[in-house]
DNA sequence: CTACCTATATACCGATCGGTATGGAAACGA
DNA sequence: TCGTTTCCATACCGATCGGTATATAGGTAG
């Protein structure tokens, strides 16, 4: 990753070859990925690989940052919607439009890669627990601002249903990685919908 | 397995030493669980194990049986329920309970090792989708009955809550695999039902 | 053109993967 | 007691794991 101007310059785009590695990391996860796949994937060998993004553990986490920066943008502009039933919509329908997507592996990169797994890679399940718990913490204090403003019942706690919507979400990433066809996905969201307690 | 009287009996329980297996592969699934560790944990030597269960497949073919028939009877018992609502909740108490118990692992054992992997193991995880399956029909048709009852309003389509209610089992699952406190668990349940649209 | 620097290609490292061959040790029927 | 049958322990199999040493190819700066 030096690129000082002397010397011979790389023969592949960085980017691009992160973007590869990150699909193999969405589709496999973390342990799941071998140096194999992900080097023909990213059309490098390894001694590049190690050069520009160190080992595979830190690529896993450039591969995370790029992940969150292109696919869960929608997070962000979804926490801005005006009622907390179109901030779970909004959340709901654009989790589903990158679980579903035909060009990248179906369900969620953070489940796929923080389940299971053997005891070598449990700072990777923390580092994934921990971008989770911050997500989780910015959904309350929007839950707490919704019932504040009167979107949500006085009676609905704003970390229950932070938790309520996140675990509805990672259930449909399991769903998702399993195959459920996308049209069954959209009735789930409507009959999540259907049943939100609040504006 | 063969156990014909003839020769040298066996030093150990095979339901015992499948029993330790099933705890290894519900903590790490099918890939995550190496044989250096199943065999540690089932105190057993590979040739044991090799002429007792088969291969690593068929080991845990056995240990998903032994899954179903010990941790997952109280899906039968829920499905007997008088309501739709009392289904949910036998459900999702159920389920809390085994994946919160503190003897056993934390989350879903078919969620652990259906999600993510090598290509190696697709039908592993087909045998997983095809175990889920049948639970869904028998939680659709549940529903179906159900709504014949007078237990859910018309509008719900039996196969749409019944999709709605697993998704919410397998967040929850992915929940307690990342450590979520039970009260959290029990919280989200609560929300649930309370948000339940029939009886 | 030269000296230097860096990327690439190949081959290799020890460790571990799932799975097995082999050689005794132990208990059965006779 | 004897032979047979089976189990167990050890060592080993080829393949793959993540990671690296080495040498050559291909550029830049002077």
């Amino acid at each position: 990753m030096t690129q000082s101007g002397r010397g011979r310059p790389r023969e592949f785009d960085p980017d691009q070859a992160l973007s590869a590695a990150l699909q193999v990391f969405w589709r496999r996860g973390y342990e799941g990925a071998s140096l194999a796949e992900l080097t023909e994937a990213m059309g490098i060998t390894k001694p590049s690989l190690y050069a520009c993004f160190g080992n595979k553990e830190s690529l896993f986490r450039k591969a995370l940052d790029l992940y969150e920066r292109d696919k869960l943008c929608y997070v962000r502009s979804a926490l801005d919607a005006p009622t907390s039933r179109e901030v779970a919509e909004r959340l709901l329908r654009g989790s589903l439009a990158i679980q579903t997507n035909s060009t990248d592996p179906k369900g969620c990169m953070g489940v796929i890669s923080s389940v299971g797994g053997t005891a070598h890679s449990e700072c990777i399940r923390d580092e994934i627990f921990a971008r989770r718990a911050s997500s989780d913490r910015a959904l309350i204090e929007r839950f707490e601002r919704a019932r504040a403003e009167g979107d949500l019942p006085d009676h609905i706690e704003p970390q229950a249903i932070a938790c309520y919507l996140s675990t509805v979400m990672q259930g449909m990433a399991v769903q998702a990685g399993a195959g459920v066809p996308v049209e069954r996905l959209e009735a789930l969201i409507d009959t999540t919908l259907a049943m939100w307690p609040g504006r």
